[in-house]
DNA sequence: GGTCTATCGTTTGTCGCACAACACTTCTGT
DNA sequence: ACAGAAGTGTTGTGCGACAAACGATAGACC
């Protein structure tokens, strides 16, 4: 087989590699840092994501939007709600399809984006102060593609087997 | 300065360098793989971490053991009471300080850990499928640093500056 | 044209979790 | 013995995620 056993490796190496623990730990930081700057924005990094999305990218509507940042529907609706009654965006009915709505940002709100992606990376560096500058990007840069295969593959459950208990049989001595 | 400025990349890189957001999918997808996997062990995820470090590190208390996973006390108990239900672990009045729980693991525990590892080993391989093996591990290895960083510089609030809105000042067209 | 179904957005309710606050036990120092 | 500190457990509260139901509109089919 192409792949590692982790198994094999010894146990300080697995025990380092508590992936889902350090994936936590980063999130975190990475979110009390940004709440903490973006304090202003509404919904802190939940605002910051798709306000960012709906600068960059042309979404055409907010199931697709939602798609896209791969979120409930209904979060979005009070979301965008202080966004928009903060004045970052906008919701206009689109006009093909009077049940959707467009949501675009305003100039303020492309300012404002502007402003915290400045903030963010700033932050960003910081959480990661640990890692030497070049290994950051590589992280940014993996964290980032890993997480586009997720979510183009985004069937999220696979039921590839039935699962069986992790425990030990009953006649193992406890 | 030593720091790119991400504010001079192309828009492109930026946007697809939303940290904070592929940080969440990948997390998200690593804790479903592994909820599911290991549907039997109280707690989930979570469990898990819980009882890997009680496996693989000696740690004296629960104030300890928590601070070790950067989580709460009040949850640990909970989560200890349904590991020591399941008879994964036990809880050990410590013969030194009475008030204090040395929580040590069962027979059935490491066993039960060594089955769930060797799970979330293969959950993560699936999960980061979308990245080459050697890559895959590049960023175990640099989350782990990272979020270690973190851990040990914990302060967690580092009051550096007052916090100015993100939104463009009044005067701005909106 | 009229009806029927699917889709978009919103609202509501429920659940679980994080966190704070309080209570109890035990230790330490005087 | 007493006061205060530390380890643990319990309770309550608030927030966010998610599911389900609802009204509005669109598109398909007769």
């Amino acid at each position: 087989m192409a792949a590692t056993d982790p198994c094999e490796l010894p146990a300080d190496r697995r025990r380092g590699s508590n992936f889902g623990w350090s994936l936590g730990m980063v999130l975190r930081r990475w979110q009390e840092r940004v709440e903490e700057l973006l304090r202003d924005l509404p919904h802190g990094s939940r605002g910051y994501h798709i306000l960012a999305v709906v600068v960059h990218e042309e979404v055409p509507t907010q199931v697709a939007l939602a798609a896209r940042l791969a979120i409930d529907r209904s979060v979005l609706t009070y979301v965008i709600d202080d966004l928009e009654n903060a004045g970052l965006i906008e919701r206009r009915r689109a006009p093909q399809d009077r049940r959707a709505r467009r949501i675009v940002a305003t100039e303020r709100g492309r300012q404002t984006l502007d402003e915290a992606e400045r903030r963010v990376a700033h932050a960003e560096d910081h959480v990661l102060g640990g890692l030497p500058e070049e290994q950051r990007d590589v992280l940014r840069d993996l964290a980032a593609r890993a997480a586009e295969a997720i979510h183009v593959a985004a069937p999220a459950t696979d039921p590839c087997v039935a699962v069986q208990s992790v425990l030990p049989s009953a006649d193992q001595p406890g």
